[in-house]
DNA sequence: CTTTTGACCTGACAGC
DNA sequence: TGCTGTCAGGTCAAAA
């Protein structure tokens, strides 16, 4: 589920009712996410006051003042502030019970998420190092993407993909940049103008910031710290669009297969 | 090195 | 009302 604009709105949405808060308590129902929730962390955590809560890609980081809850939603994870006594429903696998009776509770489905917990600088670790930089921020500019092209033969949206290329865009935002930038998510990278560098650089600054001014895409089960879906799904012009007409000439939206993962364009606005 | 594939999970939905 | 197959917002690790 969750891609950069999703995990921003949720990060939004936990800041205020988590920063200054402190721990007081952690319960780990499932501790089986993508990877072991530590055992450590439940002793670790509790106690520890709440710094701020930031986002790195598609990652959300509690900085405590003894060290930093690294967390993922994967496909299906949510997370929302209620009181401690709300009783866990399925697939709710992690509380962090605060000090004024409410609890952080993640749940997660399918259970692609994760929950680290490092003392050390969270930017270091080996899930954080080799992110490339966020496209919302200076480190990503037209000269980056065109280096990053050349000698390239991955199709366009997989590039997008590519975390260690540029951080925190999926399936929705890839598909949607690239129409907007007039280019086949199926075209090699390595194929790519000059300008339409310029044009992807600008796009997908452009369609990030409006999913997140949206509160993110709600396709099935996002919903924010609120428990409130987004509503950029209505803004959607090309994802999840197959045989609708485009929006900007009415032509019908098609779909490639490129791997394990559908890629949406239409043929007319897009070369 | 680049690129592809499989793996990890549950749930929703379509079709029989 | 089942059952089976397909698909889903992520991304790592291993194979080619």
């Amino acid at each position: 589920m969750p891609e950069l604009p999703e995990v921003e709105t949720t990060r939004r949405g936990l800041e205020r009712p988590l920063r200054g808060r402190h721990v007081v308590r952690v319960i780990v129902r499932e501790p089986r996410l993508r990877w072991r929730v530590p055992r450590t962390l439940a002793r670790e955590l509790a106690g520890t006051r709440i710094e701020a809560v930031e986002r790195r890609a598609k990652y959300l980081l509690l900085r405590t003042n003894v060290g930093t809850a690294i967390l993922h939603l994967g496909m299906s994870g949510s997370l929302r502030v209620i009181p401690a006594t709300t009783p866990a429903a399925k697939h709710d696998h992690v509380d962090l019970v605060l000090d004024n009776g409410q609890c952080l509770r993640l749940r997660d489905p399918r259970r692609f998420g994760a929950l680290l917990w490092t003392r050390d600088d969270p930017m270091q670790h080996a899930l954080l190092r080799h992110l490339g930089p966020e496209p919302l921020g200076r480190g990503f500019h037209a000269d980056h993407l065109w280096a990053a092209t050349r000698r390239r033969r991955v199709a366009m949206r997989d590039l997008l993909l590519n975390s260690r290329i540029v951080s925190g865009i999926g399936n929705i935002y890839a598909n949607e940049a690239l129409f907007l930038a007039g280019v086949r998510p199926t075209r090699p990278a390595g194929r790519l103008t000059r300008t339409e560098c310029e044009r992807l650089v600008k796009s997908i600054r452009r369609i990030l910031e409006r999913a997140i001014r949206a509160g993110g895409t709600t396709l099935r089960d996002f919903s924010n710290a609120d428990g409130l879906p987004g509503y950029f799904q209505q803004t959607l012009q090309v994802y999840g669009r197959t045989g609708e007409l485009c929006r900007r000439c009415g032509n019908s939206i098609k779909t490639a297969r490129l791997g394990n993962r559908s890629a949406f364009y239409c043929p007319k606005c897009q070369s």
